[in-house]
RNA sequence: UCCUCCUUAGCUCAGUUGGUUAGAGCGGCUGACUGUUAAUCAGUAGGUCCUUGGUUCGAGCCCAAGAGGAGGAGCCA
């Protein structure tokens, strides 16, 4: 007899032997253990109350679906039915039957009720009806408790496992990049300063610059916007690398994609080509949704219902054409199209909208910086599918690209998502040290701050790839919501760090 | 950072051409009723109309500045 069945001979046993006083609500629904007693711990959805009978729509976190507890008010102590309020934290043990009602094919008749916690009704911000998403993301401490944010919560957790596991199957080593650098050598983005240098008397030099001998590092030190030039580093020895890991910009945007803080999962692989490098950017974001389909049906439905609800008030051209379930199927079911950056510029030269003077920025030819409104024309008008764009000019792109034999190109890629835009930027670095060290210079980049990377080139250098995925833009895509500070606990964005 | 829009009850919002005591639904509270489903019915409480200044006999409404929020653009993931 294990400690579980000694302790609570009468309940049913749960997968978490190691704690005894619960079963999950999740548990419940794939095998209604009807007959059976059963404790529940969770926070009230909803009560319906009169003299005889009260029902109590209760949820635990473990799945979107709420249990009814039917309780009889006689047998409630004293008081307790007036405490039992939206929000309140209860524990019931009681009998799994099956439910005289309609909505639900079992319910738990309670034994005993307890309040863990109760929620004063005139105080508590949540009521059962739905609330705008603002308002939400001013209660992001209790945004958990809504079934919207749950169920982003748990779609969350389970890409943050799908990618370990994709990587982890495939043999790649998760690398631990720092977070506190002390180079912004990609320049992906202004820089959040770290600092322990007292704020109010900051030491200068004899030219009245910042002195940071003093401070802790003894040079001036950031917070990452990227690991990839570590990550290189990792992969020129251990093969192939993933890390995952917070990054941070300090630019002041203000989008519904971009976050001051957000989380960004950057693979860099030895021997892989550019070619590689897509093959296995389409594989991870596919394997990515398949997995979201898989383990997340029960919130991916409800987030459905709840955009197409949304969808309503809209015109009608404003409505996507297919629901959240069917757009992640899409991408599943057909090859993302890839065509390169001057493929791109003559589809978009002999565009509709170009030539009718529709767009904010008309292309004119090679050179150009795609904007948004031309990767939406390629991704929702023109292939209506997610396209990879490669081949980019190289003044457009970032200094360690490997250069492309024409002297115009780098090996780049970005793959555009419909709705989100770019999701992926990536590519093949340049791996012969003298191209890459006059990249640096002509680009007036402080050679001095880099020489690490360069000596990878030095030292048996390869061919290898890498991209960066961000995660929540990943994450409002398999949610289908519209604004990015939606899909993280608590967005840190210009002129926001609450909670 | 730029452009546009918004700010009225706890929440979502209406408020006419500037005119007396600012409304609705939901939620809260009180009661009734019912194996209920965001229950239903009746009653009831609840307001710094974002702030400051101005125009006016009179401002929720008009003007100016500020604060906060949203959407779009740029930057990017």
């Amino acid at each position: 007899m294990d400690s579980f069945t000694k302790f609570a001979p009468h309940l049913i046993k749960t997968n978490n032997v190691a704690f005894k006083e619960r079963n999950k609500v999740t548990e419940i629904y794939k095998n209604p253990p009807i007959g059976k007693k059963v404790i529940i711990k969770g926070w009230v959805r909803t009560k319906r109350e009169s003299k005889n009978v009260i029902f109590i729509n209760l949820n635990d976190g473990s799945t979107i679906k709420n249990i009814q507890i039917v309780a009889d008010p006689d047998k409630l102590k004293k008081d307790q039915a007036i405490k039992i309020t939206t929000g309140a934290c209860l524990s019931v043990t009681g009998e799994v039957v099956e439910s005289q009602g309609k909505g639900q094919s079992f319910e738990v008749i309670a034994d005993q009720v307890t309040i863990l916690g109760e929620s004063h009704p005139d105080e508590y911000p949540l009521q059962p009806k739905k609330h705008s998403l603002e308002f939400l993301r001013e209660i992001a401490h209790l945004r958990p408790r809504t079934n919207t944010f749950s169920a982003i919560l748990r779609i969350r957790h389970a890409m943050t496992f799908a990618i370990h596991k994709f990587f982890n199957d495939k043999g790649f080593v998760n690398f631990h990049s720092p977070i506190i650098t002390s180079s912004d050598a990609e320049g992906a983005g202004e820089m959040f300063r770290v600092t322990t240098l007292p704020p109010n008397s900051v030491p200068v030099n004899d030219s009245g610059e910042l002195d940071f001998k003093d401070d802790f590092f003894g040079k001036e030190a950031s917070l990452t916007v990227s690991g990839q030039l570590e990550g290189e580093l990792a992969a020129l020895a251990l093969g192939e690398i993933y890390t995952f890991g917070p990054t941070f910009r300090a630019e002041n945007s203000n989008t519904t994609r971009h976050l001051a803080e957000f989380w960004m999962i950057e693979p860099e692989m030895a021997f892989y080509d550019l070619e590689d490098n897509m093959n296995l950017t389409e594989e991870f974001l596919k394997y990515l949704v398949q997995y979201a389909l898989d383990n997340c049906l029960d919130d991916l439905e409800f987030l459905k219902n709840r955009a197409l609800d949304e969808e309503k008030n809209k015109p009608q051209n404003e409505r996507n054409e297919l629901d959240l379930i069917e757009r992640l199927k899409f991408i599943l079911e057909n090859p993302f199209e890839r065509i390169s950056y001057s493929q791109a510029i003559d589809i978009l030269k002999d565009s509709k909208p170009n030539k009718k003077g529709k767009f904010q920025f008309p292309i004119e030819g090679f050179g150009a910086d795609l904007q948004s409104e031309h990767e939406r024309y390629l991704v929702e008008k023109h292939f209506k599918k997610p396209v990879i764009l490669f081949d980019y000019p190289k003044d457009i792109k970032a200094f360690y690209m490997k250069q492309n034999s024409d002297g115009k190109t780098v090996k780049a890629m970005d793959v555009l998502f419909p709705g989100i835009g770019e999701i992926v930027g990536g590519s093949q670095r340049e791996e012969d040290y003298d191209k890459l060290l006059s990249r640096v210079k002509e680009l007036n980049i402080p050679q001095e701050s880099l020489w690490w990377y360069l000596e990878t080139r030095k030292f048996g250098s390869c061919p290898h790839s890498g991209f960066g995925l961000g995660f929540e833009r990943l994450m409002l895509f398999v949610t289908g919501m519209g604004n990015i500070r939606d899909v993280i606990p608590f967005p840190r964005t210009p002129g926001n760090a609450e909670f």
